[in-house]
DNA sequence: GTGACAACCGAAATCGTTTTCGATTTCTTT
DNA sequence: AAAGAAATCGAAAACGATTTCGGTTGTCAC
């Protein structure tokens, strides 16, 4: 039993397929009798257009592609959720997919994205991606493309980011006019812009504090930056040196792994060490001790790449001339008891 | 400039398009040399294959649809994870939707899937679905699901669940074996199978344990079951009732909202009141006190659940016959602090 | 009765593939 | 050399919609 499809109801009603089409589709030149006879028959036979002829037929297929470094994540969720929303206020579907942080696999994707014709596509790049010639070529061919978070300055489209260096600039500041002075920092991994902003941040402050940077201080997570990276590197932090008393790391949950570390441990947060995360993890309003951390406006960021995708989308359609945005969202410090 | 088609490599080559096709696919009429020259142009005329038509000429989309009350929620978006990680290795693409808890957007969801021709649909129902006939019309129709979690009994379709009655039995049971008497219950909405179920496996266990039931200490979290019903029904509870020992919440972002006001009223977890949750949620083994709760396979709830979807998919198109499906996942309980 | 005009409808091309089926050429074999 | 087999190819019909453009009515004015 398959599908009605228009011409099913053409034939019920001794009519042409053109006519149904255009009956279904309110054009002027159709007469109300066939009008509401067409409309009545494609209820009662259930008709739904199929979408796959209608985007072979129209070269669109109102849907965008989404590819985020890994779907289990606070921060992606919220941006995904975000992205969904927009989308489907202008009747955008959305694919998502994921890259798993792997270069390969993000070229695979794209590709993919590409076949299936979407009609634009949010970015987000993988920890590996260092060369964008697969990002660069969609940017050539028709598709729209606008990267958020993980960006790359060197690829010409519309960007959503926060600013990272800044952020980091501002917790560390605050750490330091709070009076720490021995702060190590947990840091992403190397190649991500992210993460060396973050980094970049950091190493500011201590600067422009008048405070000596030591490399010896900065850890790296490298795996995803999860709550075992913050848990190992705490280990090893407390191995290294007696002397540190405060940590701003690179994102919350690994935060939590070095405050599981520090509570086992028995030591004092902030009383020894205090800590500092970053993209307000919900988690972070009920850890103990609960955890100071940068607001990052996650559901926003997505909300805002989509809206501007989509008026990128659309201008093409219409050969409207439009210019890429580049848009920075603020960011603010939320002060809990670690700190 | 528009995407290459396979007309255009033909008219390049000097030969028909439907040769240029074959020798794309490995057919076994076409000669290697022609072959080799076709795949050389192909590559350095970047063809991407057009999806759309392909959809349209072979009747399939290598996409699945996912429908779930809401994309920012722990459960689900490892629920996700799970659909994509499985259904990626099987080479389709996934469409996520929401229904934001309205059987409204549910059906208008479900009715965009169809005409987006996805292959099958996952779906997990809104709180407000307490009618099926959207579903089941669905179901007529030539395409599969698999519902995962908040399901129907009476659709008929593989399902994907967990003993929700006999993971609360068991919480409950644990509580009153370890000495609690005077036990509360914050449930789900009042339509939901889970949340009726879980509040089943509640009562069974008082009056297995000869306890009676007083549907005084049963509240519902009218919201989404999120952290304020926790936080709002906590101060209701104390409000009501100061002989209360235990409480067993619907899910662990409830039970968070519950922990924060007892901490913020003083009253010591699980000195003065225990406080099991459901779901295992990454923030319960970071809370203070960390909260006991039912660990829930959510990744592979997706995981099966999009198994089985394609299982019964491929077995349509071969026109193999199958029988649906209704797994029951297994859960344990993990015992932390607050208990 | 003729011309103009509106109102309504359908034929046909098109979107880019896939796949069947027949046609042509080349190769074996006796 | 003739016949049969094998190797290669292309024409054409789908898939299901959209949209242009022309055709057929019917009405009205003169």
């Amino acid at each position: 039993m398959k599908p009605t499809t228009l011409k099913d109801l053409a034939l019920k009603l001794n009519i042409s397929a053109s006519t149904v089409s255009k009956a279904l589709k309110n054009y002027s030149d159709v007469s109300q009798s066939t009008r509401t006879a067409v409309l009545k028959l494609a209820n009662k036979m259930n008709y739904v257009p199929n979408s796959t002829a209608v985007n072979l037929r129209t070269r669109q297929t109102m849907t965008l592609g989404v590819i985020v470094p890994t779907i289990v994540h606070q921060f992606f969720s919220n941006v995904i959720a975000g992205i969904i929303d927009e989308a489907e206020k202008h009747g955008y579907c959305v694919i998502t997919v994921q890259s798993n942080e792997k270069l390969e696999l993000e070229k695979k994707q794209l590709n993919l994205l590409q076949q299936k014709r979407v009609d634009g596509i949010l970015l987000s790049l993988s920890n590996e991606t260092y060369r964008f010639n697969h990002i660069k070529n969609i940017v050539k061919g028709r598709t729209s493309i606008v990267m958020f978070d993980k960006i790359s300055k060197t690829v010409n489209c519309s960007k959503v980011v926060i600013d990272d260096q800044l952020a980091a600039y501002n917790a560390v500041d605050y750490l330091i006019k709070k009076g720490y002075k021995r702060i190590a920092h947990f840091r992403g991994a190397l190649i991500p812009q992210i993460s060396i902003d973050r980094f970049l941040g950091y190493k500011k402050a201590l600067s422009d504090n008048g405070i000596a940077y030591d490399d010896s201080l900065v850890y790296i997570c490298d795996s995803n930056a999860d709550f075992e990276d913050g848990y190992k590197n705490a280990k090893k932090l407390l191995n290294d040196h007696n002397d540190v008393d405060a940590v701003f790391t690179i994102t919350d949950v690994v935060a939590a792994g070095l405050i599981k570390y520090l509570n086992k441990k028995n030591i004092k947060i902030p009383g020894d060490i205090a800590v500092f995360g970053f993209s307000d993890w919900f988690m972070s309003s009920v850890i103990t001790p609960t955890l100071s951390t940068v607001e990052q406006p996650s559901f926003e960021m997505g909300r805002k790449a989509t809206e501007i995708l989509i008026s990128e989308i659309e201008n093409q359609n219409n050969n409207t001339p439009f210019s890429f945005q580049n848009i920075v969202l603020p960011t603010k410090l939320i002060i809990r008891k670690s700190t």
